[in-house]
DNA sequence: GTCTATATCTGGATAGAC
DNA sequence: GTCTATCCAGATATAGAC
């Protein structure tokens, strides 16, 4: 390397994304043109092209950026919190708060749901590694709170799952700040912790476990403890 | 009425939609293009456009079909069934069994998911009717099971998210005739009667009621018992 | 109201020259 | 790595036949 600057490529690359973002945000996903994108950042179609092999790609790089944000400030909050429901409260509410400027085109993410085959596909091969570093805040999120190994292996799995579920209810929240997911991800994780730590106490932990087996079991078969 | 022949607009409105179909199950949905489908059923591309607004327009009018289908063969397979359990088995089955031809284009249907404006969109205002219709099949397959009143309200709308879930993990599932997925079905269908039926005997509920009434508010308070 | 034919627009995506 | 030119397909528009 001969100097402290980037490579222009990268200079580019991020032009084109901060500029894409900037005209999602105003106008919307769909209003937006790869043309106007271009236009407004100085370059040819083709160089957005060459960054990005779709529309979508930019909202997925921009999910990407997103997903290093929130790893890191979700690592800085738990600082010292050792509680179930404190460190996913934090993991949750934090990921609604560097999202909540751009719901105008987080739907973009979702386009591919349904097909499998799609490099961008939410659940897809595609998308692995981002699943991954998702599952891991997750993984960590509930580590050293004294779960079953089982659970360990589960939790990840379904919470990433929750918050996927989450960011849906997000976008098509028209309450003020979205308050009502907010309260909802109140609800539903209070309720989850309490369930976790009732089913484990005990005093009832007898009756549940055969119970709990299954479950996991089932899960398991269905191909659930990666999600690849 | 003249006569016992269709109008000529249902005829081609019918054979359009056939055709396309046709194409769909053969090439996938992106590959065939609205004059692909235009040439196969010998009309012209405005034609198409005239009884399809758009693409995806033809796979959603397909599936009002399907929950046609559907809503007549349940109707039919349930008569003298009373048992929750046996009646879900039938509901949920039934559908994969109308679906398992097509799930090559069935990730059409969740192409706007994630955007709650859009006409088509899986959650928005413009499918509401067809929400509708189909939480009136799970309303029914609840009904005259002696649930409790709260139960009947929320039940049907938890069960058609459900049966969303099953036809995204359908459409994933590439074991042969989709096994995996009815063996998941059977497996979550057993667990949710199992924990109906548990929470309502004379024992638990004591323990449970207030518990389930806290979700019961929580949802309500998300605007869940009409889905809508 | 149902449809043909055709022309046109738009915007995502690609090829190939530089 | 960037640009220009082009392709492709979804969608719209129009004018007219029946």
């Amino acid at each position: 390397m001969h100097s402290a600057t980037k490579p222009t490529g990268e200079k580019t690359n991020a032009l084109i994304l901060t500029t894409a973002l900037d005209l999602f945000r105003r106008s919307g996903f769909e209003t937006a043109t790869m043309r106007d994108i271009a236009a407004a950042a100085n370059v040819a179609t083709g160089a957005a092209y060459y960054y990005f092999p779709s529309k979508e790609a930019i909202v997925s790089a921009y999910y990407d950026q997103v997903q290093r944000i929130h790893a890191k400030t979700v690592r800085e909050q738990w600082e010292g919190k050792s509680g179930l429901r404190e460190r996913l409260g934090i993991a949750f509410h934090s990921k609604l708060e560097i999202l909540k400027e751009d719901r105008r085109f987080l739907g973009a993410l979702f386009h591919y749901t349904g097909e499998p085959d799609h490099p961008l596909s939410v659940f897809g091969k595609g998308t692995r590694d981002q699943r991954a570093q998702s599952l891991a805040i997750f993984r960590e999120a509930v580590a050293g709170t004294g779960l079953s190994h089982e659970m360990q292996q589960l939790l990840p799995a379904a919470l990433w799952l929750l918050h996927l579920g989450m960011i849906l209810f997000f976008i098509y929240d028209e309450t003020v700040e979205q308050r009502k997911t907010h309260k909802l991800v109140n609800g539903v994780l209070d309720l989850l912790v309490q369930a976790i730590e009732w089913s484990s106490s005990a005093f009832v932990r007898p009756f549940v476990q055969p119970f709990q087996t299954r479950v996991l079991q089932m899960l398991q078969d269905a191909g659930w403890t990666e999600v690849s």
